[in-house]
DNA sequence: GAAGAATAGACAGAGGCTGC
DNA sequence: GCAGCCTCTGTCTATTCTTC
């Protein structure tokens, strides 16, 4: 194939299209707008500043979910502590016990330090109007105006939607305050933690009150407070949604060959210009491609085989879905037409970018040739100053993209894209559904059409 | 199917850093 | 000097799987 090619086929917008499509991306997304708002407006409790009284509960807590053998009744699933190397986050010190690790504990733990925010924040404000130290207790689980409050306090700060972080708050104060296995019915002395005028009530009461209120709200939580879907709604509603993504690489080319031959601007550009190809080529999970190798001796993620073919390749453990998907590792070839990209990166580019850290492996570092944990910033950046059809978008928005776009043009395939988002069928046949849907009503109309013509 | 566990991702502001 | 890249930190939400 000629180079260039490929590109050649891509339609040229005209200014008229250009400013229409960049109108359409200017109508702002609520949910930015809210959480812009809100984002201005802090109200956690850090971490570093929970009480000791708490974190002596919290010990408490925390053993009674890890250890093997527990005076108290609980859930028979404990919390799995990990070995650091093997936990994808960063957690808190008190989220490990004898030096292992647990991810559940500190998710947890920030919907505590969250709850302790709203208690302690002034009710002028909103909040609970406690004082710092009286908020930070699990009794508080147990007190059914502390939780209805702010459950209610989290549908003011997302413009009255009831959504899955209501859902997920709830449920964990149905696990605390269940009958049988929660921990709080269990810990009647917590209640001395309350301040005075909510100490002296009927605890068991309280907790199935509580119990009784979260399975309501999770119940209701229905709404999708952010969807997807929306800063990408330009490019879904194209023939050809894929197109304005191959003419950002398209730009990017351009810019980098007005920049300094060897600077390092070109080098970023020439990055984001094969960040962008191979997220459409093989649409990973963002932390793939942070966490993604070369080695020249072709033992990492990325490689070469012999024929000249480069291909991706990662262990189960390097998935989201790891048990789910299969138990062998993934190795995808990359086309063809992305090999040259490839090679130029690694031999002219990359280097330059890596240039205080040239022992690195991986394929896309950080300026100090570790992980670049703002990858997902930057696919926003990119693709806000260049793909005027869309609100600015992450990598996972590029998953959805290639999938709906593959599942028009050939309906049903849904095992294909499976394989493409390394996905289980079951999921990948529950979130395009509704293609599905489109694609039988599609039949239909044909079937009508016949119908008409053949009298 | 519900509950519980485990985890990934989206997006913001502020400000430091750096290449041009 | 400055634009823009990048990190840090904070806020918020969605997804996927296992077990019962």
């Amino acid at each position: 194939m000629e180079r260039d090619s490929l590109r050649s086929l891509i339609p040229q917008p005209t200014k008229e299209t250009n400013r229409e499509r960049a109108q359409a991306a200017k109508r702002a997304i609520p949910y930015r707008e809210q959480l812009r708002a809100n984002t201005c407006d802090k109200y956690l409790v850090h971490v570093t500043s929970l009480s000791k009284q708490f974190l002596s509960e919290w010990n408490e807590f925390f053993e009674h979910k890890t250890s093997t053998q527990t005076t108290l009744r609980r859930a028979k699933r404990l919390w799995r502590l990990l070995p650091k190397d093997k936990i994808g986050l960063d957690l808190p010190t008190i989220c490990y016990r004898f030096g292992r690790g647990c991810a559940t504990a500190s998710f947890v733990l920030r919907r505590f330090c969250s709850f302790f925010g709203y208690l302690s924040r002034p009710s002028s404000d909103g909040g609970f109007g406690l004082g710092a130290d009286e908020a930070q207790t699990l009794a508080w689980f147990a007190v059914p105006e502390a939780v209805k409050g702010y459950l209610e306090f989290m549908q003011t700060r997302s413009g009255g939607a009831t959504h899955g972080g209501h859902a997920g708050f709830a449920a964990l104060v149905a696990s605390l305050t269940n009958e049988g296995t929660g921990y709080l019915p269990q810990c009647p002395q917590l209640a001395a933690r309350l301040s005075p005028s909510f100490a002296t009530f009927d605890w068991d009461a309280s907790c199935a009150k509580c119990h009784e209120i979260s399975k309501q709200w999770k119940q209701a939580a229905t709404d999708i407070s952010r969807n997807p879907e929306d800063p990408i709604r330009g490019l879904l509603n194209l023939s050809e949604p894929l197109l304005p993504i191959f003419r950002a690489v398209e730009k990017l080319d351009e810019k980098a060959a007005a920049a300094v031959p060897g600077s390092k601007a070109e080098a970023t550009l020439k990055r984001d210009a094969l960040l962008l190809s191979m997220l459409v080529a093989n649409p990973l999970r963002a932390r793939n491609f942070m966490s993604m190798t070369w080695r020249p001796d072709q033992t990492g993620n990325l490689y070469r085989r012999e024929d000249g073919q480069w291909r991706l390749r990662f262990v189960p453990a390097d998935f989201k879905n790891k048990s789910a998907t299969s138990n062998q590792q993934y190795d995808a070839p990359l086309p063809r037409a992305l090999g040259e990209r490839i090679q130029e990166y690694l031999d002219e580019f990359r280097p330059v970018l890596i240039g205080s850290a040239p022992a690195t492996d991986l394929v896309f570092p950080n300026k100090t040739g570790r992980k670049w944990t703002t990858l997902n910033r930057q696919v926003l950046r990119i693709t806000g100053a260049f793909i005027p059809e869309a609100h600015p978008f992450g990598p996972h928005a590029i998953r959805h993209i290639v999938a709906t776009d593959y599942l028009r043009k050939h309906p049903n395939d849904f095992p294909t894209v499976a394989q493409l988002l390394n996905d289980k069928l079951e999921t990948v046949l529950r979130v395009y559904a509704h293609l599905r849907q489109d694609d039988s009503f599609g039949r239909y109309e044909e079937h009508l059409n016949a119908v008409r013509s053949s009298h």
